[in-house]
DNA sequence: AATATTCATCGTATATTTACGATATAAGAT
DNA sequence: ATCTTATATCGTAAATATACGATGAATATT
C-alpha cells in the first residue's frame, strides 16, 4: 500500500501538481510574496515575517529551490534568495492553459444540464 | 512537534496554498481533466481512465469535492460529477492575482541585479 | 585566536496523505 | 425475494510532510 503511482500520470499532469505542491502551503505562499515585495531577501528577514523557527523556514526555502521558483546565492553568513520569474512564468502559463482549457469547456457546455 | 502553524498565516495565502493543494496530486488533475472534457462524468467513467483502485478515486474525488472544485449527484446506482466552474473561475483568479503581483514587480526590479 | 552570526542539515516526533482491500449501502435487474 | 452493480466508507499500512531543537560549517567581528 501507499505505492507510488505517479509515474502512471502523464507529464503534464505530473508537472502542474509538481508546481501546485509547491505552493500548496501558506508558509511557501508567504516566502514568495515577501521575495517579490523586494525583489531578493536575505534568509534571515524571511525568518523575522514567519511564525516559524529558522530550520523550518530553511527546509521550505529548500522545497521552493527545488521546484526551481526561487534561486538562492550566498553572500557571507548570508543567503540570498530571489524569485526565478523564468520558472514562475512557465508554470504560470502551465495554469492559464489548464484553466482556459477548462474555461473554454465551461463555455461550450454553459446550455446543458450538469448535475 | 508538528503542530500545525496554518491559522497563524493570513486567509489570502491559506486558500491560496488550499486550492494548491486540491490540485497537488497528479490523479485529481486528471480527474478535472476527464470531467471538465465530457462536462460531467459518472464516477465509474473516471476510475476506468486512472490508474487507481475505485476506493483511491472515490477518495480523490472527494478531497474535490471538499476543495468546493467539483459537485456530485447521485443518480440511480450512480454518482454524477461535474466542475463547480465558479469556484473554479475564483480561483482561477487568486491565482492571477497572485501572478499579476508577482509580475509587476517582475517588470519594476527587471534592471536590478540579482542573486 | 576566540567569539559571534548566519544559515543549512541532521535527528526526531507527529500529522497528513496516499493507496488498497474489505465491507456497507442503496438502487436496479432477474 | 435474490442477486448484481455502483459507489462510499472503514480499517490499515506505508510514505511524505511539517515542525523543532541541536549541531555543524563558514564567514565576520573582536
Amino acid at each position: 500500500m501507499a505505492i507510488n503511482k505517479k509515474e502512471e500520470f502523464n507529464k503534464t499532469d505530473n508537472e502542474l501538481a509538481d508546481f501546485a505542491k509547491a505552493i500548496s502551503h501558506p508558509a511557501r505562499v508567504a516566502i514568495l510574496k515577501t521575495i517579490s515585495r523586494k525583489n531578493m531577501c536575505i534568509c534571515g528577514e524571511i525568518v523575522e515575517v514567519l511564525p516559524l523557527s529558522q530550520s523550518t523556514v530553511s527546509q521550505h526555502l529548500k522545497e521552493l529551490l527545488n521546484a526551481g521558483l526561487i534561486v538562492g546565492t550566498i553572500e557571507g553568513t548570508k543567503s540570498c534568495y530571489c524569485i526565478n520569474w523564468k520558472a514562475f512564468g512557465k508554470f504560470a502559463n502551465g495554469f492559464n492553459s489548464f484553466f482556459n482549457n477548462a474555461k473554454t469547456k465551461a463555455d461550450a457546455f454553459r446550455k446543458e444540464n450538469c448535475c
